[in-house]
DNA sequence: CCTGCAATTATGCAAGCGTATAATTAAGCC
DNA sequence: GGCTTAATTATACGCTTGCATAATTGCAGG
């Protein structure tokens, strides 16, 4: 009879469960520390399982960081699908509450930015990550356009376009700037000038249309 | 008497030389591939000596780092004070210039995009790296707010603030998607953009004290 | 109950990492 | 022109990395 005893227990998941245990230990792993602290051993041991089993359900390492990338775009897509679900009919106010979502936690966040950030050059050297982010920028850029587009004035095509991308702008370098360096804001200013700018940029008053104050 | 002449030949720099050509080849090495690419071994090979000598002209590889950072942000200091020596004395053409000039290659630009992702997650574990950039963003930031308190009109410190908040935001985020998705704008359409919204935001026309013309 | 199989763990390996230290050599000085 | 010394190279060590493979074990179907 062998010694035994020592080997851990385990509990049999599902190939789903495992899969997304894994994906959102990387995740996080790479929001917290980059993509250089997301090693194989640190993501099994965050999603309490030993490295083996990482090879078991991805093909290597690259392959998970890719499926983990998908799961991140899915969700940034859902929370934005969400945000426009529950909020007014009014074409300003949906707008205005689209905006100010943006713009607070937990979309700006310091940890949303590393993560950001760790798949940045990804993007130049993996033709498959640089597709999603393209499709990803594009649909929410899009989502404004629609947005844009249902306000009661007349627009032509190209100004919504340049419009568009002035908003995105806008709200882009907001969260970089809020996410990067919080404390250099008061509380509520990044919402609050980001419905400015972007009535600037529209000509229209934002701001009155939001249901909530920002002091 | 020993076999000789495997040994390479060197020639002897002086010190800043070295340690020039050692930040440099980190920060190159850093923008085409994230913080991972930059190895001591890789770093070295780059800038044509031997992995040893970064241990005798920096502490540490982390040291290495935050002189690289230190390096990068006078640099981009640098450079914007170039912008405005030689930009013209109206303050419209001032500030129109200098927005142009951040939305313009080599400011837009994927190598740029990515040095700096390679960074980001340190500003949150390194204290001196995080002063670093904390300052240079408000310097950034500062001067865009002495060029917009120059134009010829009333405004007190508080709406100055949030519009170089505002303006600054706007440039960010179009310098990000400029340089993460060059191909999906056209040529041009990145500054003109640019001086739209910050014009908007100023309430200004900004395109026509441009001397380029923007297609 | 037990048997078979897939899920999971354990172990090992080659390569690459940052760092320490010793050996060499270019170049200024008298 | 040899001497000295700092700049540079060479080598080695311990650790971590991703990956491969073998050994176990939880669990469902008869």
């Amino acid at each position: 009879m062998a010694v035994t005893g020592n080997r851990r227990k385990f509990k049999r998941e599902g190939e789903t469960a495992r899969r997304d245990a894994l994906i959102d230990a990387a995740l996080q792993l790479m929001a917290e520390g980059g993509a250089q602290a997301a090693t194989v051993r640190a993501i099994a041991d965050r999603a309490g399982v030993t490295p083996g089993l990482i090879r078991h359900y991805f093909q290597s390492k690259e392959d998970l960081t890719r499926a983990a990338y998908g799961t991140l775009m899915d969700r940034m897509m859902a929370a934005n699908l969400l945000v426009l679900e529950t909020s007014p009919v009014d074409p300003a106010a949906r707008l205005a509450a689209f905006v100010a979502a943006s713009l607070r936690p937990p979309v700006v966040d310091a940890e949303a930015l590393g993560l950001w950030a760790a798949f940045i050059h990804k993007l130049r050297i993996d033709p498959q990550i640089r597709l999603a982010h393209e499709a990803a920028y594009l649909a929410y850029r899009d989502r404004l356009q629609l947005l844009i587009s249902a306000l009661p004035r007349p627009a032509d095509e190209a100004t919504l376009r340049a419009q568009a991308i002035a908003c995105n702008a806008v709200i882009d370098g907001l969260w970089l700037e809020g996410s990067a360096l919080p404390e250099a804001f008061d509380p509520g200013e990044i919402p609050r000038i980001g419905l400015t700018s972007v009535g600037a940029i529209l000509n229209l008053d934002l701001l009155s249309h939001l249901p909530e104050a920002l002091t």
